[in-house]
DNA sequence: ACATACGGGACAGCCCGTTACT
DNA sequence: AGTAACGGGCTGTCCCGTATGT
């Protein structure tokens, strides 16, 4: 994948650089929000100068979107679509990961929330192309979910879905941005321990 | 009685001035974003001065923390606590608010998000006084549907809520919030009616 | 002196409100500079509100002008005039004072400055009535100590200051600002203690 | 080889760009104060745009920082240190250049003071740093002139020093930077006249 | 590929002074 | 006499993007 070394150590590192950048951008974003994060913040961040920010990334929408495309889409299929393809039914996936993102933001000292609901409720309406990849994302998001749980289905499972797999992969998408935009103000995984007792109710899990 | 004069008349009108600027910054807050508004823009929007409306809002936090106290609560109060409180059952009222909602989204062309949500995401991280003005506007919220389903439960009704009508409760304002940001970034109001249709089974209306 | 209360408590004090302004105004030219003075801090400072500063002093002008004739006429007064003149020759008097300021320096933390100096080369360029006012002050300081070497050498003392008592006067206040100018810029009394040392041996007290 | 467009031709000259800025900022500081100068007074008489402005100086306390180690400190060196060590004895070097000043005050319409002194009555209790640095050229300069007059007494001469050249060597600084204070309040060179009488009996001129 | 210099235009906040009002 | 609302305008700072240079 990476390109091959050959021996001699190379100033330039077009790679490692774009993924600092990317790295950085991913984090302020999630924390500050796109309007809050300068490119100069980055520059600092990232420890590049504003001249190579720019060689890689022409505009600041231009980082958004790689950061969207790259960082926050790796991390909702590693988060969600491959925990919920990983686990034995839809509705045990979907109760353990709300428990794992309550346990982990338990963990760390603060919530600075959804990377995806984040991004969507400051960009939507900005400018087309982000919005649309946002869009995208969720709909990835949601397909995953659906797929698993029409799979369970198949197999005799998951009846509560009924004949709409799909909303309720719509809900469980809501249900987590949500929970995670009030944790977020609260400062407390609350909100998703909240929904993952009706989870389990309604699913039965 | 009034005398339009060319020249400019000065009228002290403290409460009148003061609301078209907290209308203006709510719409602009919900449009735009917090960090997308700025002063000059509301003082346009609202025809005022920038004198005056430091006057009034010495700083933008100011601003914002107003717009939460005086209009953000207000919708809420309104659209989501008084609904569910005329409706014959917590359930019912839930259904109706998501579906008015839904279709207001639908006529108007574009979605501009939970007043609420919005400034959660963008705001909660940058000042501790806003984040706790928000955590209260979502505790009233929350509060406000959670005593409807315990007055459901206590005339025999609502038998899904069980032992915790505060889960249940915030996994309502979880899905709102998560399907008014879903619905952003679509533009369209589908997430919404994706969630009325779960609601419905989940609380048998 | 004061109007004679007639037993009634006046909320309306017009002398007391000048006086606490030009008080807090003196204090903060002082330390802050006329610049870096805001009518909102001796709003503040003062404890008065905006009108009533501009009642009294319709610009910050006006204000400035009261505090030299009022405040920084009335410290030269005590502080140069009156101590040189009640001093038994004109040179212990000036030594005396040094003295005293450098004390008082070493007293207090910090060294804000000679209240006439600071103003003159802030506001000299500013306004022609301002420069006038200084100027002023500037001529009485001055005249008072060649009076008092007039008065000496009169008597037959003060042998050093030849024929020109004037001149010696305006080096001692030039001495003083400059001494006073360089404390401030190195937050200690050294300077005016070398201008002691000098002055001792000059006019050999 | 070039390709003068009829847009504008930008060329990279930091060197000068900077150079004009600091010759702006160090006129204008002693003209009208430094919080008399704007930064927009600045970019328009260095005729620099705003970007280039802040980039080369963040922020305008930067700029002070830099007209005080880069221009203040070259007129204070140009001005004293070099006259006084150039001329034959230090007391002779201190006349000639208070001679020097004040006829070039007489020439001048206006007198706007010692650069260092109106900075140092405006900025030392603003920000530490600048004191720091404005305390660094009153000592360079005050050192100067103490060497010379060790030098003069090694060979015999300036014999009123006495044992502390540094106290006289300080209040020549202190009387210059008084003299020219009060020129400034009164638009005249005679506070400089004065202390040249004054100087020249003292020290034997 | 990367780095520095630079352009032009906002941004939030503050300024001093005036006017309406009690 | 004293208060609060209000008017414009300006300040220092920062922004994103581009051009020049290596």
């Amino acid at each position: 994948m990476a390109r091959p070394e050959r021996g001699r150590i190379r100033k330039n590192d077009p790679v490692g650089l774009r993924a600092r950048v990317l790295d950085a951008a991913a984090a302020s974003f999630q924390g500050h929000g796109y309007r809050g994060t300068s490119m100069q913040d980055l520059v600092t961040a990232a420890a590049v100068t504003g001249g190579a920010l720019h060689h890689h990334f022409p505009t600041k929408c231009d980082l958004a979107l790689a950061v969207i495309a790259e960082r926050v889409s790796e991390e909702v299929a590693l988060t969600w679509i491959a925990a919920v393809e990983a686990a034995p039914t839809a509705a045990e996936g979907i109760i353990q990961i709300f428990e794992r993102v309550a346990d982990h933001l338990d963990d760390q000292g603060s919530v600075s929330g959804c990377p995806l609901g984040n991004l969507a409720l400051e960009l939507s309406l900005t400018d087309e192309g982000l919005r649309a990849a946002i869009e995208g994302e969720y709909d990835a998001w949601r397909s995953a979910i659906a797929r698993c749980f029409e799979r369970d289905a198949a197999r005799g499972g998951a009846p509560f879905v009924g004949e709409d797999p799909l909303a309720y992969a719509d809900t469980v998408v809501a249900m987590f941005t949500g929970a995670m935009s009030i944790a977020k103000s609260e400062q407390s995984a609350r909100a998703l321990r909240s929904c993952i007792a009706v989870l389990r109710r309604i699913m039965a899990v």
